[in-house]
Formats: structure tokens, C-alpha cells, sequence
DNA sequence: TTTAGTTTATGAACATCGTTCAGTGAACAG
DNA sequence: CTGTTCACTGAACGATGTTCATAAACTAAA
């Protein structure tokens, strides 16, 4: 079909208000909330009656599913620029910080990619290739590691990644819902795990 | 005041209506989920009209908290029962495998608890005793650990601790919102994960 | 240009949501 | 028995997601 062929200007017009609603939407949800997003809500902030939205999305939740989508690029961009650090451990606390520090910059993007139901399910689990993406680049660090045998025996690569991923989420999902409750700051209670993790996974005692 | 040394038939039949209504919201948040909990559903399952429940309760989110506090009184009573385990190592492993369990057969009231807005705030941070003690269930483990020395130099019990807790709610948060995702089994996980932590964090090498 | 047809946008409407309120009957106190 | 309080209801208000008939605007063919 007409991938990008030919932009005519009927499709071209269509694609800006598509745009300019996912960006009404984008900004009421970081501006006020996940929760304030409401199809007259969006309308209004894109100039748009309410029904007119049904012509580019079919129901509230399409439009909620994209901006998880674009959410997750955005998070998958973060750790990109955090994971061209080339040492592995130095890495992991790189990429580490950068979850924590997307989940804690934008905390209703987060809500909404990971912890609405119905959203983080399809991203991650489904054919979503930017959470697989995102994944990998966890699991790069512990290939690694497990490459250069600095794993303790019996350390399986892609558990560590997803035990990292848990502590991740923990942490970040927790700050969000329950920040009265970490008493800590999270930088430092994400330094002590991520050291207890390493002490308990890695092979010799690598200062730092 | 009268706490409940004079149960006038007044103030016995108010109480139970409440315990009715809140027996129905229970039975729809675990039946139906906590999407479905709406004023109109759990008037209709109580038996009364709409407006009754306000006679009751203020609004729907006072219910939902309510609901909350006894799923915490729940969650609290099986690590409870758990934590009566002598080893301090058996038992982390009895209360963790407790909590990421209640997280699996109760899923939409540990969602209720811990991962709506406005319910974990004030259930953990808040004066919440329960909370609170469940916790304490938790951090009493790493503290007897360290009044043993059996915890590495610079190991802070209360920390590790917290850190516990990010790990177990991490793991049964993605589990409900993200299930594709965690492609092993949760309890080999979390075994995994425990191993690694412990690892980490005591001194000797104790098998099991 | 005129005409026919498709696309885009709207306003009104429906069902459902949380919530409020005037009114109704029953249970209580004197 | 009487007057008052209490538990409860039906109807309503505003707001939600969504649909539909209708009108305006643009495109393509005559």
C-alpha cells in the first residue's frame, strides 16, 4: 500500500490531526494526570469536538494505548543513551538510573505504560519490539558478564535481567504510589540493591 | 465514647448494613474486579438503592479504602502466619512466597492496596498500623539476622528490608499488569531472586 | 466550471457513572 | 398517642465514553 509514497494532501491532513490529538493528550496526561484524560478533555486541548476524535481513534483507549507506545520509545531512548556505557557493571548502574529516573521524571507515563491494566500487557508480552528492545539492553549487561565468566555458577543471564527488571519496577512503581512509604531517597536505596545484587551474582569482588 | 459497650438495635443495625454493603463491594472486587466496583453495582448486590450508600459511607473511594484496610488486615494475617517460622532464612522464604501468593489469588485487592492512587499513600505512609506492621514482619527478619552477624559489614537491616519489599512488589505488581511478560514461573523467580539477595548480603555461605 | 462523491467535522443524543436532595415511611422518645 | 429522628428511596444534575444523522469541505470526474 501507499506506505510514505505519496503523501497526498488528504493523508497528510489526517496524519497532522492524528498528531496534534496524541499531542493534546501527551500533554494533558503530564500535566495533569493519567486520570484527567478525557476524550472531551483531549478535544477541547486539540480544537476538536469530542465525536470528531472517533474518526482518528477508535475509542479512549486507542489513544491511551499509542501514548504508551510513544511512552515506551521515549523510556527505550533513555536507556539507549544510558547503555552506551561500555563497562557492564558501570553500565547496569547507567541503565538502572535511567529507569528510575524516567519512572520519577514522568510518573504518569509510567502509570500508564506499566501499571494500567490492559496497556504494559500488550507492550511486553505482544509483538511491542520497543519493550523487547528495551529489555535486551538489561539483559545485554548479564550476556556479558555471563561471556567473560564474572557470573557465579548457576547464575542464568536472562533470570538476572528479569530479576533486575522486578527490582526496577518495584522501585519505580512503589515511588508512584507510595513515595510516602520510602523513607530513603531512591537513588540510594537503588545503589544498595543494585550492590547487594552484584555482591550476590558476581563472581570476585569487584570494588566499585 | 460508647465504643460498643451498648450495642443499641439502632446502632447494631447500622453497623450492619455497613458490613453488608462492604461484604458486596468485597464480593465485586474479587468477582468482577476492581473496575467494576461502581455505587450502582454495589447498592444493587446489597440490596439497597444508590443513594443509601451514603447514608453509609461518603463516597465510593471511602468504601474502596475500607476495602483496602481489610485486604491489608488480610495480606498482614498471612504473613503472619508465615512469620511463624523460627529460622530467620525459612521464614524470609515462607514471607516472601506469602506475599507474592496473596498477590496471585488476590490480585485485584492488591491492586486495590498498593497500585490505585490514594490507597497505598495513606495505607503505608500514613498512621496505618497495619501496614506497619507487616513490615515490620519483614525488617525483623534482617534485624535478627544482624543481631546474629550473619549480615555483611555495611548491610543496614532496614534497608534491606525495604529492599525486600520493592523486590516482592515488583515481582507481584508485573505479574498482574505484565503476566506475558515474566516468562518463568513467579515462585522459581522468586526463589531465584532470594538467592541472589541472600547471597548478596550474608556473611557465610549457608546452604539453603 | 459544474457535478457527484468521499472525507471530515459537528451537535444532539443515549447509557452509565458518582453524587445530591426533597420527600416518605418506619422506628424511636416523651 | 404524638412529635422527632432516622433509614431509605426516586428523581435529578453534571460528567463520562460513544454513536448517529447531518452539514460543510475537499476531491475527482464531467
Amino acid at each position: 500500500m501507499d506506505e510514505n509514497q505519496n503523501p497526498s494532501p488528504r493523508a497528510r491532513r489526517k496524519e497532522d490531526a492524528r498528531e496534534r490529538i496524541l499531542q493534546a493528550a501527551r500533554r494533558i496526561v503530564l500535566d495533569e494526570g493519567f486520570a484527567a484524560l478525557t476524550m472531551r478533555r483531549i478535544a477541547q486541548q486539540a480544537g476538536y469536538s469530542p465525536a470528531a476524535l472517533y474518526l482518528h481513534f477508535e475509542c479512549r483507549e486507542a489513544i491511551a494505548r499509542e501514548l504508551g507506545e510513544a511512552g515506551m520509545r521515549s523510556l527505550h531512548a533513555r536507556l539507549s543513551e544510558a547503555g552506551c556505557e561500555a563497562d557492564p557493571l558501570a553500565r547496569l548502574r547507567a541503565l538502572s538510573r535511567a529507569y528510575v529516573q524516567f519512572a520519577r521524571e514522568e510518573p504518569e507515563t509510567y502509570r500508564l505504560i506499566f501499571m494500567e491494566p490492559g496497556f504494559a500487557a500488550s507492550a511486553l508480552g505482544g509483538k511491542d519490539e520497543t519493550g523487547a528492545a528495551a529489555f535486551a539492553l538489561l539483559a545485554g549487561v548479564f550476556a556479558e558478564l555471563a561471556a567473560a565468566r564474572r557470573l557465579r555458577a548457576g547464575a542464568q543471564p536472562e533470570s538476572l535481567a528479569t530479576g533486575l527488571w522486578v527490582l526496577l519496577h518495584g522501585l519505580a512503581s512503589l515511588k508512584i504510589t507510595c513515595s510516602a512509604f520510602l523513607s530513603a531517597p531512591e537513588e540510594e536505596l537503588l545503589a544498595g540493591m543494585l550492590d547487594n545484587l552484584l555482591h550476590g551474582v558476581l563472581r570476585a569482588a569487584p570494588e566499585s
